[in-house]
RNA sequence: GCCGGAGUGGUGGAAUUGGUAUACACGCACGACUCAAAAUCGUGUCUCGAAAGGGAUGGGAGUUCAAGUCUCCCCUCCGGCACCA
């Protein structure tokens, strides 16, 4: 029997693939036409790493298996070659990082094709490559020249210590990736790209693709679209006019105190000659100071008082307005109108004691005794009375006699009565108490809906609490109808808190109100403005916005938490920006025809001492004749983000070597959109969405054909270490996949990748696992090496062959195999193929037709074994070409099948009935199959359910 | 804090969407082959119980003939966002 060498198999397919151009897309082929992408890779010096293997074999597998069904697949692979590390690495080591970048590719190149991946290698694309950003550079120009790439000031990260600019990422927390030192922020002019101007279409846009429903989630919480309205509001001895931004505005008429953001353009005119002015400045830069050093640590409640005054536009007179740390000034209109209404308002007026107003009453449903249907509501005001004894701080309490319930002193307020008149009154009615020491009322009304059984009514009763402490003991005797309905209790808050019987869900607030543990009425009732009395603040919105706009209070206005996309990056190893300084035209783009601006080579890679781009210190780069008036002039030396490159290399596959276009018409009206898209979460946010502005930028000029440039797009789960932890280089738990392609071959790797877990979910690596696949492998070529009937004509044979169970599982494989792949379901096709196999082996003897459409059938998940077996069989032409299996519809129905017989739902017995047998006859088999009997004998049959070819429940 | 996702054997995980919980695989134990080991093959492997039976899908309640799956509350873990008015 001859071994499986996996070694010689797979580099033996691997050129033949490569030489008979097995996987090049035809440019608009005649049939259907699928475009399948993963995300081109970073090449990285540490080579490919096991999480590229799991998203390039996902969509290898249903790429090879488009292939089989007719498809002229562009299945397309390239370098997102321009990058932080690569230019570390050239700083530190003086080499060139277009040699770096070359090494790299290198190396991916050969690991990618070492793993049998089906790439149209004739497509590749490189970013770094002047025959590919001259192209970037356009699109830039392009954007230029529509007014959406403009210079503005903004903040970069800086370390002063190193004189770098850093990335974000390189800035975590303030601290400098390379020296540990703080980081600080500078502000420089950099070019943007106003990818706000396509904010509402990214966001609605995302209704018409087919994306996993938590990549849209992600997309719109970055995006951050908000419905709101703008106030205007007159500043008090002054001609300036403030707008604040509002998104929850329902409860308007509560605003108190406007906001605005400590850094915000307009603090100083509202300062200019006040005398607050140096101390709320230095105030303002404090806080500021403390939000840039401690990010997102930062959480403070802090602010300070301007001096002046704003007109509120509802009517409630002068409000002061504040400086405070929570106001942020590129949200909305960087100001903002507070009430108490409002979680960080709230803390911010009560740490301040600025005055508020509340005008959302709570709403309770007492869930004990909830209003009945058809039952008349009776509306009133009412208290509830809080006796406080000072001697040991318990609550006077009733118990009531006919219900099961324990109150508070609980009474109506009879005409314009005052609620602690009412309060007293009810009191002494009820208690006999008579000497009470008013203390306080508990904020204001709470409105609770219940039944009052002792009533025949459902009551909504507008609650307010008063609290009293008891003098004396001195009462008056209460009449006899009063004592037939409670008793006297005197608890503790905590045991009124728990009692069993307690009838109060105003409970709580009480408790929060009494112990003085203010918090902001986020849901309730409405009181203002009186039109939208009594209304429930959730359901209010549609209604009061008409009302606001109407009435010219405020206007609609939609901002979004999505800022313009800072494009210029004071880096070596990035597309130089096509533009030309001109001292009396200003700004040039760089002809068309002098693209590309290509990289220069440079002495040092650093940054300069003042943070400009090394490009700056080669003044034969830099100076240049202006293009429009010939005169002196200088060439940006800022180069562009690494996402440039990858914003539209998935049009440049379709048309790699075009000069004149970065892709041919033809050729994107064939081959887009991206027909399937698979890559990681963490470019959910970013690429993603740069992409798809730029790809709709460019269906605004009219050069793609789609609005939408991936129809879907799907995500892979991470591979973690062994333990579970990130892999990282300086943790040192790394896999290297050249060991194991070496050891266990591409086709086991490949097959443990899709085995391991559940394509979207993270999972940890273990080598140790990887010996299941590989013996899976084994056993398929086992079976083949042993498989002695290849054309049976023998009747007895196929009459066996047909008795056994290895063409029912095989099709039912087929089944499960070809929509498992269509979910990315890959583990469990892997496992019914395994079921499959240990099938055939038990058997002993497989039909090689039969055989053969397995073979198909894994193909793609093995692509070399398989090609192997299946020209050993004879076949001439690659199985990759060939068709994809169809699994009969006749052969996978069952003539029996088992019926599970369950006696109140516990699993007693199994019978096995033909397939076509009528289901009172099954249920009669069932009660009289001898493992039910025990079960039901001497029992009245209740019930008998049956479910069709699964089970039978017999409930007694 | 907010938005996602998850919690099932020693481990990775399955479960036709409400219908036999633990498929498939790893590991482990025992056996066969072997001078021996590896590889391979076979048997067993949630738990209590001698058995009959019972109990288990993070915890608690509920709906149902039937719940890993649906509803409510709580706990833990992972990912993203984070003062977004």
């Amino acid at each position: 029997m001859k071994k499986y060498d996996h070694l010689k198999i797979e580099g033996k397919w691997q050129k033949e693939w490569d030489k008979k151009k097995v996987y090049q897309a035809k440019n608009a082929g005649k049939g259907k036409k699928f475009y399948g992408l993963v995300e081109f890779p970073y090449p990285s010096g540490a080579g490919l790493h096991v999480g590229h293997i799991r998203s390039n074999t996902a969509m290898d597998i249903i790429s090879r298996k488009r292939r089989m069904e007719g498809y002229n697949v562009l299945y397309p692979m390239g370098w997102d070659a321009f990058g932080l590390p690569t230019e570390n690495f050239a700083i530190k080591t003086g080499i060139q990082p277009a040699i770096v970048t070359k090494r790299n590719t290198d190396t991916f190149r050969k690991q990618l094709k070492s793993m049998g991946f089906s790439f149209d290698w004739s497509r590749e694309v490189n970013t770094t490559d002047p025959a590919y950003y001259k192209w970037t550079q356009w699109i830039f120009l392009e954007m230029y020249k529509k007014g959406l790439a403009y210079k503005a000031k903004s903040e970069i990260n800086w370390c002063p210590k190193d004189k770098i600019g850093l990335a974000n990422e390189e800035a975590i927390g303030g601290v400098c990736d390379r020296c540990g030192g703080p980081t600080e922020k500078r502000v420089k002019e950099q070019w943007m790209l106003a990818i706000t101007k396509y904010a509402d279409r990214l966001d609605k846009d995302l209704d018409g693709v087919n994306y996993l429903d938590k990549i849209k989630i992600q997309q719109r919480n970055w995006i951050g679209k908000s419905e709101g309205l703008i106030f205007s509001a007159k500043v008090k001895d002054s001609d300036i006019t403030i707008q604040t931004f509002s998104a929850h505005y329902e409860a308007c008429f509560a605003d108190t105190f406007f906001v605005i953001a400590p850094d915000h353009p307009l603090l100083d005119k509202l300062l200019e000659g006040r005398k607050e002015k140096d101390a709320v400045l230095k105030k303002a830069k404090e806080i500021v100071q403390k939000r840039d050093t401690q990010g997102n640590e930062y959480k403070d409640v802090d602010g300070v008082f301007t001096g002046r005054y704003a007109i509120d536009p509802l009517g409630n007179g002068e409000l002061p307005i504040w400086v405070a740390s929570f106001a942020l000034k590129d949200y909305g209109t960087g100001i903002v109108k507070c009430s108490a209404h409002d979680e960080r308002d709230f803390a911010f007026a009560n740490k301040f004691n600025i005055k508020i107003k509340e005008i959302i009453i709570p709403k309770v449903v007492d869930k004990k005794n909830p209003p009945q249907e058809g039952k008349e509501t009776v509306e009133r005001n009412a208290i509830q009375a809080i006796i406080i004894n000072p001697k040991d701080q318990k609550v006077l309490c009733l118990k009531w006699k006919k219900f099961p319930w324990t109150t508070l002193v609980v009474g109506g307020i009879e005409g314009n009565e005052d609620p602690i008149l009412a309060a007293r009154r009810e009191v002494l009615e009820e208690t006999g108490y008579k000497n009470l020491k008013y203390i306080k009322t508990l904020g204001g009304q709470v409105e609770s809906h219940f039944y009052a059984a002792h009533k025949g009514v459902n009551r909504k009763a507008l609650f307010t609490a008063v609290v009293f402490d008891l003098e004396n003991e001195e009462r008056v005797e209460t009449s006899a109808e009063e004592k037939s309905i409670h008793d006297i209790h005197w608890m503790t808050w905590d045991e009124l808190g728990k009692d069993k019987n307690l009838t109060c869900s105003e409970y709580d607030i009480w408790v929060d109100r009494f112990f003085n543990k203010p918090h902001p009425v986020m849901d309730g009732v409405l009181m203002e403005p009186l039109e939208f009395k009594g209304r429930e603040i959730h359901e209010v919105r549609s209604d009061i916005t008409r009302w606001l706009v109407d009435k010219g209070f405020a206007t609609k206005k939609t901002t979004y938490k999505l800022r313009d996309w800072v494009f210029s990056r004071q880096r070596y190893w990035g597309e130089p920006i096509p533009l030309i300084n001109c001292g009396s035209c200003g700004w040039v783009p760089v002809p068309v025809k002098d693209l590309p601006v290509t990289l220069p080579k440079v002495k040092s890679y650093a940054p300069t001492d003042n943070g400009e781009s090394p490009l700056a210190t080669i003044s034969s780069w830099v100076k240049v004749k202006c293009p429009n008036c010939k005169g002196p002039a200088t060439r940006e030396t800022d180069t562009m983000p690494n996402w440039a490159g990858s914003s539209w290399y998935y049009l440049r596959y379709t048309d790699p070597k075009n000069k004149k276009e970065f892709a041919s018409k033809k050729n994107l009206k064939y081959f887009t959109p991206v027909d399937w898209y698979n890559g990681g979460m963490e470019h959910t946010t970013l690429h993603l969405l740069y992409s798809r502005f730029w790809h709709k930028f460019l269906y605004d000029l009219k050069l793609v054909p789609t609005k939408e440039p991936y129809a879907k797009r799907t995500s892979h789960g991470m591979i973690l270490a062994e333990k579970g932890e990130k892999m990282s280089k300086s943790k040192g738990n790394v896999v290297n996949p050249d060991d194991l392609v070496k050891l266990y071959g591409a086709d086991t790797l490949r097959m443990y990748e899709m085995f391991m877990g559940p394509f979207d979910q993270a999972v940890s690596w273990s080598t140790e696992s990887m010996i299941g696949p590989r013996r899976f492998l084994e056993r398929v070529w086992k079976i083949y090496q042993s498989m002695t009937v290849k054309n049976p004509k023998d009747k007895k044979f196929l009459a066996d062959y047909a008795a056994s169970s290895v063409e029912n599982i095989l099709h039912k494989t087929i089944k499960k195999v070809t929509e498992d792949i269509e979910n990315m379901n890959f583990n469990t096709s892997v496992s019914s193929m395994m079921i499959l196999v240990n099938e055939m082996d038990k058997v002993g003897y497989v039909k090689d037709s039969d055989f053969k459409m397995f073979l198909q059938m894994l193909a793609p998940f093995a692509p070399h074994i398989t090609e192997e077996i299946w020209r050993d069989m004879g076949e001439k032409k690659s199985i990759h070409l060939s068709k994809w299996p169809k699994w009969n519809k006749s052969k996978i129905i069952d003539d029996e099948v088992k019926i599970v017989v369950q006696v109140n739902g516990k699993v007693r017995t199994e019978i096995m009935v033909s397939a076509d047998m009528d289901e009172e006859s099954i249920k009669n088999k069932a009660l009289n199959d001898k493992g039910t009997k025990s079960w039901i004998d001497g029992k009245e049959i209740k019930r008998v359910i049956y479910v069709k070819g699964r089970l039978i429940n017999i409930v007694v």
